[in-house]
DNA sequence: CTAAATTGGTTCGATTCACGAACCAGTTCG
DNA sequence: CGAACTGGTTCGTGAATCGAACCAATTTAG
């Protein structure tokens, strides 16, 4: 008999589980020099490219970390920094070819996911909590801004 | 105008809030010398104490890691190791009274942070999420021999 | 009932993650 | 213009993480 969790915690170990599978799609796809974090960090860049600051924001880590994670995701060729042209202070960090490569994979294990924890819930509790969990990131996205 | 995202990405962004906020109650109540790593292995203790093992299992973390933090955790004064009275090869990681000495602070911000996403979603929806996070746990958890 | 395989745990070594502090170069504000 | 702020980098340090190898106790196979 399984105890009640923590709402959290419930929440901790699905995800984790979401993203290990994706983690493992990837690597069997041939992307194997790409570590979680920078994976993490490769999903919040937009196609025009984002600046590191934001980066670091939807990643939820200081901005020394995602300079770090940067320089090593542009060493390994997967993005790759250009001067934004708004802000002489700035610059974008844009995905490359390889790293877009990478995106198709990562939304077809991504929807196999989905669709499995669909077929299990049924589609009514589906989207039921993906209602519940969008409106709770109202109150606990620090990022909203998008 | 928020774009969907994807179902773990929205747990991993309550989840990170939540934990974030017990992280933060206990380091008000003066438990500063707790990482989070170190305070997800310590949920994972029950009361009897529990195998080094099990408890890497429960944090989704390899032995070895499992092994550093709970020497951290020792030195600290948190834990302690006793011998299983079951199996020679094996020890049982206790809390301390220093340890049990959070858990009302944990579980305090705990019942906040539930009270707050409730009041937020309201109790129907708020059940629902429970009913179907709890479901997928079924799916998602590797250590469902809890 | 011994020998082999398994299990619980530790140690070692190396990599990655993470952040405070300090700093520089642009930009914005007064 | 000068002050304050913002985007980013560098430096230094501590924490987390795991593969590989190992030991001791237990369980399983023959």
């Amino acid at each position: 008999m399984t105890r009640e969790l923590p709402t959290p915690l419930l929440m901790f170990i699905a995800h984790r589980a979401a993203e290990g599978s994706i983690f493992t799609a990837l690597r069997d796809a041939g992307f194997t020099d790409v570590t979680q974090a920078q994976g993490r960090l490769l999903a919040g860049i937009d196609p025009t490219g984002t600046r590191l600051t934001v980066l670091a924001d939807r990643a939820g880590i200081a901005k020394q970390t995602a300079t770090a994670l940067v320089d090593k995701l542009e060493a390994a060729g997967y993005v790759q920094r250009v001067p934004d042209p708004g802000d002489g202070r700035a610059r974008l960090v844009r995905l490359t070819g390889r790293a877009e490569a990478m995106i198709p994979v990562a939304r077809a294990e991504e929807q196999r996911i989905e669709g499995e924890w669909a077929a299990h819930l049924g589609p009514r509790r589906m989207r039921q909590l993906r209602e519940a969990l969008t409106q709770l990131r109202e109150i606990t996205d620090p990022y909203v801004g998008q």
